[in-house]
DNA sequence: TTAACCATGTAAAAAGTTACATGATTGT
DNA sequence: ACAATCATGTAACTTTTTACATGGTTAA
């Protein structure tokens, strides 16, 4: 997912101007990307180039004209498509990836998303393993005093504990899917 | 702390070169650089530009000769420098800048520590009730169906999750520093 | 009257990634 | 024979941030 995929999510609820995506993306803080004009009015430019998006020209008096885009049918399939990758390395460090895909797997069956976590879930664990073994390999340079050697276990910790927080968010939502799906049955 | 910050850091741990920097960037996941070439040994230069470090040649036979660069006492300076400011907004989010001060604090005394930690905990304490409120202002687009709904439920609670997870290491960091203190007034 | 909101966009700078370039040595 | 390690650096490109630019409306 990058930057025009979300926009993309963004368009997929309802079509929008520049300045209304612009306030989303000031908004949710889990979207890594600070939504200024540049990245926003020029991704909505080179969407429309790609014609992922359209747009519809508003006239208002004494303000600028807005501008309000829609997604096209191909602008959807992207989307699909960016939704549906594996989840990739760097949601594990800083750009939470996954958690975009996931906020717009509304175009992904349950299956599909359960395998996308799935593979998330692996991922974590994966993770969580060579973490705990980088622990025993932590430089002895930076053993300069108990204090030091302590502050470098916890930050190491630090990692530990924030991918086990993340397993067990990945339960309680594997969790609730399988309960969302109980109640669909059941109907 | 920026990178250069950084690499002050991993100076002040011993004399180093352009390459050993650039494997440390690379092993210590909770750096959010990549530590590439271009960063590296351009940061050096500037470092050096700054007399904030100082570098020695050390020729080798059939080798290129090694740069081996070792901090200044003006490098020194801003390295305490850096990891005495209070903890950014952004470490909030994805770059783990707080984690970066801790991990060279050990040009603070204990107390300074301390009062950074506090101040860390207080944004996150913030953050926490702020993600919170978020929750109940969800737009109520995203609501094309009970999945959806309830997956951007699971998106704000994965915040919510790290954060809660965040003030337990918060604590166990400063148990441990009030628990190495114990021991050092008893000798 | 000052700030915030509405609404668009551009320019320049900074930061970051990827690929290029060299070339010997050591291990599989 | 191929890849990895050692060891430096540069060039081109992409991404992101910050600042500039305009200008009317509304609420404290």
């Amino acid at each position: 997912m990058e930057i025009k995929d979300v926009i993309l999510g963004f368009l997929d609820w309802k079509p929008m101007t520049g300045y209304e995506l612009k306030k989303l993306f000031a908004d949710l803080d889990f979207l890594p990307w600070s939504g200024n004009n540049n990245q926003i009015y020029k991704g909505l430019l080179e969407l429309e180039k790609e014609q992922l998006v359209r747009k519809t020209i508003i006239p208002q008096e004494n303000l600028p004209a807005q501008k309000r885009y829609s997604i096209t049918a191909a602008g959807k399939k992207q989307l699909q498509c960016a939704v549906a990758q594996p989840p990739d390395a760097e949601s594990l460090k800083w750009r939470h990836g996954f958690l975009q895909q996931l906020a717009w797997s509304e175009c992904l069956t349950t299956e599909e998303i359960r395998q996308l976590v799935g593979q998330f879930q692996k991922q974590n664990e994966n993770e969580l393993v060579k973490t705990q073994d980088a622990i025993r390999n932590v430089p002895a340079t930076v053993r300069r005093s108990p204090r030091e050697a302590f502050i470098w276990g916890m930050v190491f910790r630090n990692r530990v504990m924030h991918l086990q927080s993340e397993l067990n968010w990945l339960n309680l939502l594997l969790g609730g899917l399988t309960e969302l799906n109980r109640k669909l049955d059941s109907l």
